[in-house]
RNA sequence: GGGCGCGUAGCUCAGCGGGAGAGCACUACGUUGACAUCGUAGGGGUCGCUGGUUCAAUCCCAGCCGCGCCCACCA
């Protein structure tokens, strides 16, 4: 006997432990059924997982437990991501709280150490997931910085490098000046920021008395300045162009340049020019061979290419000194509060600096170009399909992608330099040595160059490395060949371009095909004031505390019902309460099956096509429906349609209505035996078709209710039904039912009839059809009506009745002690002037010659047997109301 | 400055060309042997505003108002 609710945390345990012992998660390519391919986003090794991976993995948990019960070898390929920048922060972090640091420790020391912390975070996140419920194939898991992948990364660097789409450059990159590493475009933030205006005067050479006014946001980079630059379409300085300026606190003397940057509209329409701290000034600089001084080191404090008195001065404080001197000398013309966008780094935190230093670019533009055309061909389609303008907006707009770090945790760069500075890139150091040799004609020291790579190389190449590529062994060949590409990857817009657009340029470039055919877009999990969940807000909601507290299945069905596509999910928990109760509603039903013997061996031997009392035939009719609803939502990747369908398939249909109409079925000798068989067959397809949304839940009852000895549900097909099963008569007499108790219902409650009061039920006028439905349903309409007689009658209902219609018929329920005459028909005339009232508007419209004409027939037929069907209704009414009143 | 999206019941959101829906919340009643983590019934909406297209508009188009996100080198 099953307990009176569900315990999810048991439950889930031991769930868990049956998949894995049935090894439910593994691949089976040695049935060379239809594959279907996932390979996760792999999480960061940064900690634990948030609620947005609950969603990300339920979400993907979903469709493989779906394919693999329709029969497809199904491989959801698991692992974890190094990110590099991020989890070096972290275990820096560590450190600095122990009073040491990365330096104290030295390279090898300290990646050993975040080795170690990569364990931890590892089994912490592998415990996230069984708790979640997920099953990945787990004797696939792999890690970016696995042996494998680590040749995958080699490989690709120096294919690239060969074919010159990798290079080293000198030029500006954005630097973390906290971080000391140079990071991509896309790691900069850009953060609204309340600045000044500082107007400075620049005297002319020789003139003292002229000056030119530039204005900047930055005064410390003046003390880099090496021009000044003017529109030359500006008739105002077009005389200027050529001369010199004397550079204030520096005493260096810089050009003005004519140059088309300058906008004559913008503030006095000169503007300085420090070409080694901004980008645009760096392309001037280059126009006009202008000198690029660079006055930072690392860490962004001034250095010794500025006068001494601002030597060694960080970044902010040279800023307020430059601003000071500028006023003393009288050269500061004005401060304008001015609220502008200031680059920050988006791990850092702290502003970014333009800094010029050699680092290593990947041509991005020219991948990007099959990259662009796979999704304009549909060869990989996104979902929600306005995602692809994102991708590609970005992509088209695309610049070289700087892949080298200055960090210690990540692949690093496979290139050594010989003394004279000439670079190998290879594969191994070996080969490096070896072309040396080759370059020099002699043995000559290399040293390997210090740089990692960008985590996100590693990442684009995850959707082929992961499966073991390079590797030339039989298994990996046939492993790639059969898995890839992937057909789905699900994750969240935000790593569209970091990630996506990525893997989508490599594996077109390194494999030849797209990654994947399908791209499901989810949105961002925020709090339920539609606030982003953070830590420091205080309002993040741990993934585990919410399984804890309402169990994995609830946790999932709640973030599926709420994965609307194109939509950020608001999350509260009174949404994980509703979810748990479904849960235990289900328990519940289940319950009811045990209790009337609903279990296995009812079922044994079922046959829905058998079947033949009408509520059984339409309950079966309705599952089919409901799986018919869950195949096109799912494939859809409607996972908030699903969710929805099947909470409404076993709540409202299985459990309110048939669970109900069953009992009375129950209790007769002649119907129990095909109701048990056919509440039994209605559960167990409920299970199949809820598992993959709340696979623990479903699993226990399937043990429970007896289905064990054929293994557990995680491995069970979905069975296709003939849509023979379906049986329209059996619908419309259960409609018909099912209207007839909803309107006693509504009487009793309205007149106030108590509860448990037994009333009579006479319909009168009843067409044969009728007759036989009152006569089959006599035993379900006296339970759930609460009735204490029912009858066809001839005669038109006395006096002291409430009236309704259902389908053909009049019924009255005679409640003389109850009902006073002149109510109920001000009750009936109310029904009837609702009834013509809207028959009006139905009788306007099919009156109307074009509507006739232009509108397709079909709707036209239904309008009209619409009003047919409220004239009559109407009629049958007023009659009535003539009888009461005689 | 460009791009994308959103504004439908008190709240969270479906629906997107032919009868306004769900969950939660709310009100009334209810200890019927599955379930009070429940049941039954009920109230509640000029579908942001203004025009247009159409026989027909919550749904399509345009403009406006309000809100959000992404991208962008303006001093």
């Amino acid at each position: 006997m099953l307990d009176k609710t569900y315990q999810p945390k048991e439950a889930e345990a031991r769930a868990y432990r049956l998949w894995e012992e049935a090894k439910a998660f593994a691949a089976t390519p040695e049935r060379n059924a239809e594959r279907f391919t996932i390979v996760i986003p792999p999480p960061n090794v940064t900690g634990k997982l948030h609620i947005g991976h609950a969603l990300n993995n339920s979400m993907q948990d979903v469709l493989m437990r779906y394919h693999r019960m329709k029969g497809d070898d199904a491989l959801w390929m698991p692992g974890m991501d190094h990110a590099g920048i991020a989890t070096q922060m972290v275990v820096e972090r560590a450190l600095e709280a122990e009073g040491r640091s990365r330096t104290e420790l030295g390279r090898d020391a300290f990646v050993e150490r975040v080795w170690d912390w990569t364990r931890y975070s590892g089994e912490t996140i592998r415990d996230q997931l069984r708790r979640l419920g997920v099953g990945p194939d787990w004797a696939r898991e792999r890690f970016t910085l696995d042996d494998g992948l680590s040749e995958a990364v080699r490989r690709v660097f120096v294919q690239l490098y060969k074919e010159e789409l990798i290079y080293k450059d000198l030029r500006l990159v954005n630097w973390d000046p906290k971080l000391k590493t140079a990071i991509s475009d896309l790691e900069v933030q850009q953060r609204e920021t309340n600045g000044n205006l500082w107007h400075f005067r620049y005297p002319l050479e020789g003139e003292p008395d002229r000056y030119l006014v530039v204005a900047t946001t930055r005064p410390e980079t003046m003390l880099g300045d090496t021009a000044v630059a003017v529109n030359p379409e500006d008739p105002r300085y077009q005389d200027l162009i050529g001369k010199n300026l004397v550079l204030p606190l520096v005493g260096r003397l810089i050009p003005i340049v004519g140059d088309a940057y300058a906008d004559p509209e913008t503030g006095s329409g000169a503007v300085k020019i420090t070409p080694a701290h901004d980008f645009n000034d760096f392309e001037v600089g280059q126009r006009h061979g202008l000198a690029m001084i660079n006055i930072f080191d690392e860490t962004a404090h001034l250095n010794d290419k500025v006068p001494e008195a601002y030597r060694g001065l960080e970044r902010f404080a040279a800023r307020k000194k430059v601003v000071e001197d500028i006023e003393a000398f009288g050269l500061l013309e004005q401060i304008e509060p001015h609220r502008h966008m200031v680059p920050h780094g988006d791990r850092g935190g702290v502003p970014i600096e333009p800094f010029l230093t050699e680092q290593w670019y990947l041509d991005a533009a020219t991948l990007a170009k099959p990259a662009i055309a796979a999704v304009e061909k549909g060869e990989t389609v996104f979902h929600p399909k306005q995602w692809e303008n994102t991708y590609f907006e970005w992509l088209r707009n695309i610049q070289p992608w700087c892949i080298s770090r200055q960090l210690w945790w990540g692949h690093r760069i496979p290139a050594w330099y010989g003394p004279d500075g000439t670079c190998f890139v290879e594969l191994t150091e070996a080969e490096a040595e070896a072309a040396a040799r080759a370059h020099y004609g002699k043995d000559e020291p290399l040293t390997r160059d210090q740089d990692v790579l960008d985590t996100w190389f590693s990442s684009g190449l995850w959707p082929f490395s992961t499966f073991g590529w390079p590797g030339e062994d039989a298994e990996t060949q046939a492993d790639l060949q059969r898995y890839y590409p992937g057909s789905v990857l699900v994750t969240g817009f935000d790593i569209i371009f970091f990630w996506v657009a990525r893997m989508m340029m490599f594996g077109i470039h390194i494999m030849g095909e797209v990654p994947f055919k399908d791209v499901v877009i989810h949105g961002l999990v925020r709090d339920k004031n539609g606030k982003k969940m953070s830590k420091s807000q205080g309002n993040a909601m741990d993934p585990l505390d919410l399984i804890d507290r309402y169990g994995c299945d609830a946790l999932r069905f709640t973030l599926l019902s709420l994965a609307v596509p194109g939509r950020d999910l608001k999350l509260a928990e009174q949404r994980l309460e509703g979810y748990r109760n479904f849960a235990t509603k289900i328990w519940n039903a289940a319950r009811f099956a045990e209790m009337n013997g609903a279990t296995r061996e009812a079922g044994e031997g079922f046959d829905p096509a058998g079947v033949t009392n009408p509520v059984n035939r339409w309950i079966i009719g309705k599952t089919l429906t409901a799986q018919a609803d869950l195949e096109k939502a799912l494939s859809a990747y409607r996972f908030d349609e699903a969710a929805g369908g099947l909470f409404h398939f076993i709540w409202h249909q299985l459990c309110d209505w048939y669970i109900e109409l069953a009992k009375p079925l129950l209790d007769d000798e002649a119907a129990a035996a095909e109701t048990r068989a056919t509440l039994a067959w209605t559960l167990q397809q409920s299970l199949l078709l809820l598992h993959p949304m709340m696979p623990s839940l479903t699993e226990t009852l399937w043990q429970e209710l007896g289905y064990g000895e054929q293994g557990v549900l995680a491995l069970q097909r979905l069975p296709q039904h003939p849509e023979s099963l379906r049986d329209a008569d059996a619908d419309a007499e259960i409609d018909w039912l099912i209207e007839l108790v909803s309107a006693m219902r509504t009487l009793r409650s309205e007149m106030n009839v108590p509860p448990k009061a037994q009333v009579d039920l006479l319909v009168s006028e009843a067409s044969d059809l009728t007759k036989a439905r009152m006569a089959r349903q006599a035993d379900t309409l006296r339970r759930l009506a609460r009735l204490e007689r029912l009858e066809a009658v001839a005669e038109p209902p006395a006096a002291g009745s409430a009236l309704f219609v259902i389908g053909e018929a009049t019924a009255a329920i005679p409640l003389a002690e109850v009902i006073d005459l002149g109510q109920e028909r001000a009750r009936l005339q109310k029904e009837v002037g609702k009834l013509e009232k809207d028959a009006a508007k139905l009788e306007k419209k099919l009156a109307n010659a074009d509507f006739l004409a232009k509108a397709p027939e079909e709707v036209v037929e239904e309008n009209r047997e619409r009003l047919a069907d409220m004239q009559a209704r109407a009629a049958r009414l007023t009659q009535a109301m003539a009888r009461l009143a005689s």
